[in-house]
DNA sequence: TCTGGGGTCCTAGGACCC
DNA sequence: TCTGGGGTCCTAGGACCC
């Protein structure tokens, strides 16, 4: 059987757990530059706010209905996820981390026993963390995911393990609400007068493939109850990025480049954390995609390196040298990216025999490990590249990092 | 004025091989 | 007049997730 645990109302949860005052009233979490909502309370979920919501559209309504707007406290969510996933993997089933707020537990009992656990980590993790669980049991995953959603609704635990209630439960799940169906495979089934998981389950197997590819074709059999999906487990990772959307256009190249230096260097030590090496790095440039004067316009360049580094002087060399390359002089940009990708091993390095490096690899390593560690013992921006020095001013909405950071510590009195 | 960020997987089509 | 068949690998772009 699979169990999927899901956080209600993360990122709130999370804000609520610190500031009582919070409790048991409509709040929302913004994204980054305050632009639109990502996360909403209980309340703020009743007031049929949509997730998505733009800021500026909805300040009224916020205002009227007394919502409380927080700005986005990343740190914060992740330490708090992290404390939840190990407080769950201390139970010693195999999981899956599948996001921020939602893991994948494969347990290989009886009903009983499983109902059990999903009752103690319910009760661990509320009276633990503060974090209320719903936990959606079944034999594959996309039935769990579909059982965790009914939880909500259900005391916070649902089990779709007999077939009777299965069948009932299939009938009444919106087919838009099953995972892995997004809006295209939505528009083609409802064509078909599909609007239930159930309807979908019953379609043949030749013309989800056709129609769906073989990702619909596994959803199918998942909801007949057959596993086509497995669990996965502490998979590497393929590709990391960084982007951000600016709150106002950008159209010097020089501003651009400072941008990209910095992400530059917050990526690198990422990378350095897996830690891993990239062969390849992305840079992507676009004009903002609701202008109704300027037509959306959007480059994005792939750049292959020698050699695969970790070392952030090459890094922002090779970048801000394939930004020049996309960049055009009148355009006005709304958004930057950066994508390492093509991750190796550092100890798999395939050295390049024609490249030589000025300072040599050991060197290399060396350094940044000292920035590293000098960054960590004295906060992120102790030692940065000259190129790239300009204090940002944190949103005036954000929360303390209440649990990461010595000087923002809680005080009970 | 103002509209997020970070990922994965799959497919079609081109380039290339013998 | 008439131009094959069977593969692999790579990439861009789409779809989807939270």
């Amino acid at each position: 059987m699979y169990l999927l645990i899901d956080c209600d109302n993360f990122f709130a949860s999370v804000e609520q757990i610190f500031n009582p005052s919070l409790r048991n009233r409509p709040l929302v979490i913004l994204s980054g530059n305050d632009g639109c909502v990502v996360a909403r309370s209980k309340e703020a979920k009743a007031l049929k706010i949509p997730m998505g919501a733009p800021y500026f559209q909805y300040k009224n309504l916020f205002l009227i209905h007394n919502v409380h707007t927080l700005s986005t406290n990343h740190t914060l969510y992740s330490d708090i996820s992290r404390r939840i996933i190990s407080i769950i993997q201390e139970f010693s089933f195999p999981t899956e981390v599948y996001s921020i707020d939602e893991m994948f537990l494969r347990v290989n009992k009886d009903l009983p026993f499983i109902l059990d656990l999903a009752h103690m980590i319910r009760s661990r993790v509320k009276k633990w963390i503060g974090i209320t669980l719903s936990i959606g049991i079944a034999p594959t995953k996309t039935l769990a995911k579909m059982a965790s959603k009914i939880a909500k609704t259900n005391n916070g635990m649902f089990s779709l393990t007999s077939k009777e209630t299965r069948n009932d439960q299939l009938k009444l799940f919106p087919i838009e609400d099953v995972w892995g169906v997004g809006s295209a495979a939505q528009k083609k089934l409802k064509a078909r007068f599909i609007y239930t998981a159930y309807d979908f389950s019953m379609c043949s197997e030749e013309w989800i493939r056709k129609e769906l590819t073989i990702q619909g074709l596994r959803i199918a059999k998942e909801l007949r109850g057959t596993e086509a999906i497995t669990l996965q487990s502490h998979l590497p990772k393929k590709s990391i990025s960084i982007s951000r959307t600016f709150p106002r256009e950008i159209n010097s190249f020089s501003e651009l480049r400072l941008k990209l230096i910095q992400f530059c260097e917050k990526l690198a030590c990422s990378l350095r954390k897996i830690p891993r090496d990239t062969e390849l790095l992305i840079v992507s440039l676009s004009t903002n995609r609701f202008s109704k004067e300027i037509p959306f316009h959007q480059k994005s360049q792939p750049n292959a390196l020698n050699e695969a580094t970790s070392f952030t002087p090459t890094l922002i060399k090779h970048a801000v040298h394939t930004l020049k390359s996309i960049y055009l002089d009148g355009y006005s940009y709304k958004k930057l990216s950066l994508t390492f990708t093509n991750l190796v091993e550092p100890s798999a390095q395939q050295t390049n025999f024609l490249h030589n490096d000025k300072i040599p690899k050991s060197s290399q390593k060396a350094l940044m490990k000292t920035l590293d560690h000098i960054n960590l013992k004295y906060g992120s921006d102790s030692i940065s590249y000259a190129q790239s020095r300009k204090k940002e001013k944190s949103p005036a909405l954000r929360s303390q990092e209440y649990t990461t950071r010595w000087d923002q510590l809680l005080s009970a009195q």
